[in-house]
DNA sequence: AAAGCCAATGAGACCGGTCTCAATCTAAAA
DNA sequence: TTTTAGATTGAGACCGGTCTCATTGGCTTT
């Protein structure tokens, strides 16, 4: 169509054959780099190449192959730094292992996901990673696994049937620092998250599709249970995806009669927002409110005071996944493996002993 | 091969037409969308498709049309707020556009980012986004242009030919932020860049590869020399490239003996670094040292004291990119576009007038 | 020198769609 | 009722690679 745009049509093994002045299979050989030719004819055949600037076509080979040399990855949100550094892994892993990558946002939307795994299918890539956005709803997956292509979950484990699965120890780093709130005499310990309910009550860790942020809850309730404190599940608080959200959140918990002496945030978003708002209130932390927040974002570490968190591997997470992925793409078919990576309690200084409230 | 492994093969038009007693033709226009078919037939192939579970091949339609529907996009590292920002305007962009995205990071290396072009491009790619790791080095560019591709270039641009460009207003900006710290009294202001020469050495703005920042540098200079400040080329140090890197260069500049009185940090990776350390020395801001950081990243409001920032509009950056480039998918051959967004200053507290050195 | 073996090459089918073109069928127009 | 335009369908080429299979030729073996 338009005479003074070049190269519109692409250069082929064919032409390259035609040039060399040899079939289009030994030349196919030749650029493919597969079978055996001599060294004069592939001498021939890749100046050939050269002179015609020819780019293979990843496509149609793959047509033929049946593998794309590519990998799909669904994750919620790119623009979290969780999701970042964890892709992070990802690709580095994925490109040492001659993949490319496919990147869809979910929105934690489950529809949207089924969309994103539906587009990827059709592009035919060889193999999966999801961050399932709920774990009930889960049937587009075992169909992944039913095509006969690999699929890894991040940071999210299912029940349903088996898959590879890379988390971090949730619910004992939960623990963990429930432990700690109480041991300072923390009796009302609020936990954020982004999970919610259709009416936006929490009952039970079953209602947490998220399996992460479950595991957490998990070990959140339990904790507190052993230690005998009160209406533990009315501490739960749901529904905090957006900063606009959280700060509401956090300004009703803050600014009640019964309010928290402590607040878990189930991510650095989250907690984030907690720590503007409690500033924003006038509320000192640690002094008045102690806080602790999942994932050691960069800003933690610099606030006033600087914020405990639970630190989690990230860009582990991402690499672990995209490893075991690699793994079954070359072959691998043992059973579903869950690996656990252990986070780290980092210290700091934003919690200290409860206040005696009026 | 394996037995229990279901559906190993996938359905194709071939069959479903041969399920619905029709041709390979006509099943293909009921599944592919197009032509003309009678109500009854496409009920008959609706069926058949559904009853086989019939998934279309994107790569074998990519085959025929030539558009494979993926857009490439090459960032410096994905796990840099800025470009996962980016990356989120983008790939919202594109998937409303109906595209999906490759992403690949080349790290900021010339040689990665041009193997990087060259797989996306086997891949068949419709059009790339890159953020050019140098702007002087970019034959590469060039042959995707050839390759009749559409290219959008991201917050980087380069004169060598036209192509659609979309930055923000570094220059003004970093004339902006100058002015201010020497209205403040600034009579020595530092200026820190991960860009890099071979000897580390700063002589004139076109040693500086990275487009944003060359301009920014090119603002910074002009406005001291208008005030006819100093020997303004030394106060540029570069080669902040990781944060170990941005400590041993903040510390060998705070605690020399002629010390900057402000900093000017030209991401806020860098900016974070320059905090902490400065934190660590023992340094004041704003009194003994006044901080701008370029971008507004999350942790400058939380910081005490906050830290003031040129604020870019990271996510409309890669929104806009992605818009310049379905508009060329979708048929628009106008002359190379560049759009310049606003950057804002966001005052806050991290900058004072000059403490009197001793 | 005849037989045997392996490297090197070519011909052509194939992957799973799209698309052109011709054939057939239907219903409106003359 | 015959003509004709338009809708519907099928046959088969094609996209750009890979891969199987058969053929050729050179070199070793006896």
């Amino acid at each position: 169509m338009n005479p003074n745009s070049p190269q519109t049509v692409s250069v082929t093994v064919a032409d390259v054959a035609r040039k060399a002045g040899v079939s289009k299979a030994t030349a196919a050989r030749v650029l493919g780099g597969y079978g055996t030719v001599s060294d004069r004819v592939r001498d021939a055949v890749t100046a050939a190449a050269r002179a015609l600037d020819y780019r293979p076509n990843e496509l149609a080979r793959s047509m033929t192959t049946g593998r794309s040399g590519t990998i799909g990855v669904v994750v919620g949100d790119i623009e979290n730094p969780f999701f970042s550094l964890a892709m992070r892994g990802i690709t580095d892993v994925a490109r040492q292992a001659g993949f490319t990558v496919i990147l869809i946002n979910s929105g934690e939307d489950v529809s949207a996901e089924k969309a994103a795994i539906r587009t990827l299918i059709a592009k035919r890539v060889d193999g999966l990673i999801v961050s399932p956005a709920k774990e009930t709803d889960v049937e587009h997956l075992r169909e992944v696994v039913g095509s006969g292509r690999p699929l890894a979950l991040l940071d999210r484990g299912i029940n349903a049937f088996e898959v590879d699965t890379v988390i971090a120890d949730d619910r004992q780093a939960a623990e963990g620092v429930t432990r700690q709130l109480i041991a300072l005499g923390h009796r009302h310990i609020a936990y954020l998250t982004a999970c919610d309910t259709p009416d936006h009550l929490f009952r039970t860790p079953g209602d947490i599709n998220t399996g992460s942020v479950r595991r957490r809850i998990e070990g959140f309730l339990s904790t507190c249970r052993e230690a005998g404190l009160g209406p533990v599940e009315r501490w739960i608080h749901m529904g905090a995806v957006i900063p606009e959200q959280t700060r509401q959140i956090a300004e009703r918990l803050l600014e009640g009669k019964d309010r928290p002496t402590a607040i878990i945030a189930s991510d650095s978003v989250i907690g984030l927002e907690v720590f503007k708002t409690s500033r924003a209130i006038g509320l000192a932390i640690p002094d008045d409110l102690s806080l602790i927040s999942f994932h050691d974002a960069d800003w933690t570490a610099v606030t006033s005071p600087p914020v405990t968190v639970v630190r989690q591997p990230v860009y582990q997470l991402g690499e672990m996944a995209a490893r075991l992925l690699v793994e079954r793409l070359n072959g691998f078919a043992g059973p579903g493996r869950e690996v656990v990576l252990q986070t780290e309690f980092v210290e700091r200084a934003s919690i200290s002993s409860a206040p005696t409230l009026p």
